[in-house]
DNA sequence: AATGAATGAGGTTTCATTCAT
DNA sequence: GATGAATGAAACCTCATTCAT
């Protein structure tokens, strides 16, 4: 029995559908990570995947829709694994300081999904006008529930308004991923910018800072 | 001589000239902000502007650079209104909360600039490309130094790097500026926002903060 | 042996296969009388006919194929069915009469099958370029005879050119038949354009009619 | 001043723009007609027209919009021309004969156009669906007023429907010139055909003409 | 300087057909 | 015989840019 017979009839099965579609969402990535959205044709991830420029159409509805899945199944797979490493921890500042570390670490590990993301993503109209990035909404709750818990614990200000933070510190982590990403030659590990992002963040929130006062 | 004969002429002199470049700057705004730079076509730009096609190429090498110099302009005047604003003032971090309102602040007035800067200029593959924006570093920069400056006169934590610090108070505006922006019904004032986030980098920057000994 | 099992069998007989491949094209009728022949697709008529888009290709060569065979086997129904009604008459014109009534009624009854022929059938590139449409001079040579055997007969004039006279007879039936499938709301019926019609010729076509002489 | 000057500004003009685009309407006569519409592409009809691709929509809305004034125009001129063949006759007689002469006449004169009229359009969509042949219900509707004049004046028979009529003698017609057109080598001139309707039509027309009685 | 008609490159998607099982 | 996943060719139209006037 032949590689290629077996590729042939693979998706005959659930499981071979699902791998097949895995297999062009990968090729995929590279493509657009490498040549970005718009200037990756189909064709060309068609041939990163070694099938037929029709082929994709049977798993995707548009290459909108490649984009898409990429992004929702990176961003489900980033929540499933952050949660993981949540879960045993207590204390809201180490979870905040994990959280952001995580993120790092994903971004540098995983250079080509995080270009995609980061900047690929954004520049397709579909995704930032049509589309309701419900996945990124459930990533940044992480956040929000992690200060709500450390406000009722009474660990941390309760003037910090949790939807503000969460944007915040995502947006404050997204920028210096997107620079560490674009610059080719980085000067700084992310996991250090993680961790001062962190730094600042946890003596923002902690209770008993004073700053709080000075609002008008 | 008439009025229509001088607006004819009125190119022939620098003033002129400078004056008819940003007349199609501003209509190019306006048609960026409704329509999106990608969807907006040079001509939709040309008859907002009242002018012919043509004649934009005349003040413009390209779409693609009267984008830039949205850009570029934009943040020419926000460098020096933010700087006038930050002259009168000692204090590093009442700096930081000036800065972050004076940001909040122009993205509110100038909802459709700061469409075009946040939104569509993230669309335009030349400048997240090739493009160096050296006036966005300048605008950082003005950041970074009030954290130097907080640094030298001892009143901020020498831990921090004032390069990551800044990008990273720059993106968590950004993010909540795009939000805001892209949320026709936005539930919370940006000013508010704004003092959150200046809040939270203050405690986070302050002298005798305890965070950096956490770090591993 | 379950009912299945025969089904499945059921082509390895001549009559097995001759079913199936007219259980085919009666389903490819439906189809394209309601979405066109362009619009649909094979696909369609796999579905429609319970059986494998390869399964079509068991039984005919083509997409097009499909269509001619519509048109051939429908006409030599028709063909057939015609030429009983016309064989106990003797009076030629009766004859004209009664096939003029016989396509009209022959239209109203089968819709779906004269949608195809009339409209879908005309789209098709084939058809309209390499096909010979034999089955069809067979119908139109029906008439033809008609028109013989009436000037062998003395009853119809000489001048008539048969060639003619039976294509410009069927031209007239079948624009008045289109026009009543494209209309969703017919006005009148199609027995009495049948009628009219036939009226009309053959008044033309009788002896002694004094139009011949006018010819220049 | 060079051909090629003029040419390019000509379009300047209401004058030069209505040329240019009768330009391309030739053109595209001449491919449609060749190679079918279908099979025609819009750069065919560009380059046969010399002007780029683009072009063409500067003047047409789509390629099928090229194949719909093709018609319209080509009516109009018919209806126009035919009009004026009319106007000095009197008997309604004489004046079918003259139409039918007319439209066989034109068919034959202008082959290219008629073979796009005849054979092309029907294989348009839009044409077939979504379009109202205004134009052609003009040109039938002369058709109309003949048998309704000749009613009107007792020379024919009431009867007859002259909605019925005028779709079967243009039906008639119709069939007989695209058999002309879609047989290399025809055998007979389509005059001779021309004459033989109007005969068939005109005797059958005719008040005194003892079929109608046939009718059950 | 201003005009605006003309240019022409570029790419997604559909669907008839094939063929390994 | 039946299946259905895979193939891959094929073309319309848009719009940024140019350049003759």
């Amino acid at each position: 029995m032949s590689t290629v017979a077996v590729k042939k009839t693979a998706a005959r099965t659930a499981q071979g559908r699902a791998d097949k579609r895995r297999h062009i969402l990968e090729a995929a990535v590279e493509v657009f990570a490498n040549a970005g959205f718009h200037r990756s044709r189909v064709s060309d991830v068609a041939r990163a995947a070694n099938v037929a420029d029709g082929t994709i159409y049977l798993y995707f509805k548009s290459k909108d829709e490649i984009l898409l899945s990429i992004f929702e199944e990176a961003m489900a797979e980033m929540i499933e694994a952050v949660e993981v490493k949540l879960a045993p921890l207590d204390d809201p500042f180490e979870k905040l300081r994990t959280f952001t570390a995580f993120h790092m670490t994903r971004v540098e590990r995983h250079r080509s999904v995080a270009k995609v993301l980061q900047v690929e993503l954004r520049l397709s109209h579909t995704f930032m006008r049509e589309y309701k990035p419900t996945k990124l909404k459930e990533y940044l709750d992480i956040v929000g529930r992690i200060v709500e818990e450390g406000q009722a614990r009474g660990l941390m200000r309760l003037e910090a308004n949790p939807t503000i933070v969460r944007r915040a510190l995502f947006g404050a982590l997204d920028e210096i991923a997107m620079q560490w990403i674009l610059t080719p030659a980085a000067r700084y590990g992310l996991l250090e910018s993680a961790n001062q992002i962190a730094d600042i963040f946890a003596s923002g929130l902690r209770s008993g800072s004073a700053e709080a006062s000075a609002n008008p």
